[in-house]
DNA sequence: CTAAACCCTTTAGCAAGCTATAGGGTCAGG
DNA sequence: CCTGACCCTATAGCTTGCTAAAGGGTTTAG
């Protein structure tokens, strides 16, 4: 029996096909710890790999870093954080579904004007860049729109 | 009759309500061209503010101050470009669509795990942080989702 | 022993459209 | 003539999740 392998950070990269400049910012977030050897090295132990996998996958379902951070918290506390997860996919399923409605509602506006100036362009008076886009009736919709991106 | 009046930044800031050091940037992206006085200071014609209408309300359909530079430079070239920007429209309109695809098919999948976990979660392995996650195979979809944002 | 391959820290940069701050000059009313 | 409101430039910062580069030490294979 040997002692637990411990991984060099390019070995890490190389297992979960995370750049090693992510690795490190990963634990700058605190998302990922690891030891130092006596050359100032970061070791990881085995568990690393699931680790920064577990970030990633955390990641695919849409899931910031933060979000991360307070699963790993939760389970640093020594509790499953499975509920908490389920409550943070809810809310990003609300999150889309609210982002989805405002762009529809969007596109349906950016379609009327489309049409319209299909069917007949307003006449440009003096000074007009572009008489489409200056007679436009200033609504509410794209500001909200951008509010989400 | 006096000659033009000319406008002082912080009084086109007013007449638009986008904020002085908007314009400025404005300026820097050469959306927005002033005269300087001697004491340095910009000068607008009355134009601007109309000018500056426009930028907000190209804002206000989605299109990027790029976007708006390039509609002001076929404004510029003497033409009217009106059909530019309904291409541009037309295009902002897709690329919506496109996006609001994405996120439905995202959230689909999202809900699917939150059903499939609400009706068994899976059973953890030694060292997980959450099964629930950790069992999670690795999709293509929110990668490609979060490429959109 | 040497050179490549690896590791370290710190800093800057990307996207986009700004805002805020520091440090300074100018102008208008009372 | 003073004070406060206005103007200027240049730089930094915001958001997020990184990447890249500079400048330097360490390790490892040949």
């Amino acid at each position: 029996m040997v002692a637990a392998a411990r991984l060099k950070i390019g070995a890490v990269s190389k297992q979960t096909g995370i750049a090693v400049g992510a690795l490190r910012y990963y634990e700058s977030l605190g998302l990922l710890h690891s030891e130092r050897g006596d050359n100032g090295y970061r070791y990881y132990p085995l568990a690393a790999v699931q680790q920064v996998q577990f970030i990633k996958k955390a990641q695919s379902l849409g899931f910031s870093l933060e979000d991360v951070g307070e699963v790993l918290n939760v389970h640093q506390r020594g509790d499953l954080p499975c509920e908490f997860v389920q409550s943070l996919l809810q809310e990003k399923i609300h999150q889309l579904e609210a982002q989805i409605q405002e762009m529809a509602a969007f596109k349906s506006e950016l379609e009327q004007y489309r049409d319209r100036w299909a069917a007949n362009r307003p006449r440009p008076q003096p000074g007009d860049i572009c008489p489409l886009i200056e007679r436009l009736p200033l609504t509410q919709s794209a500001a909200s729109f951008t509010d989400v991106l």
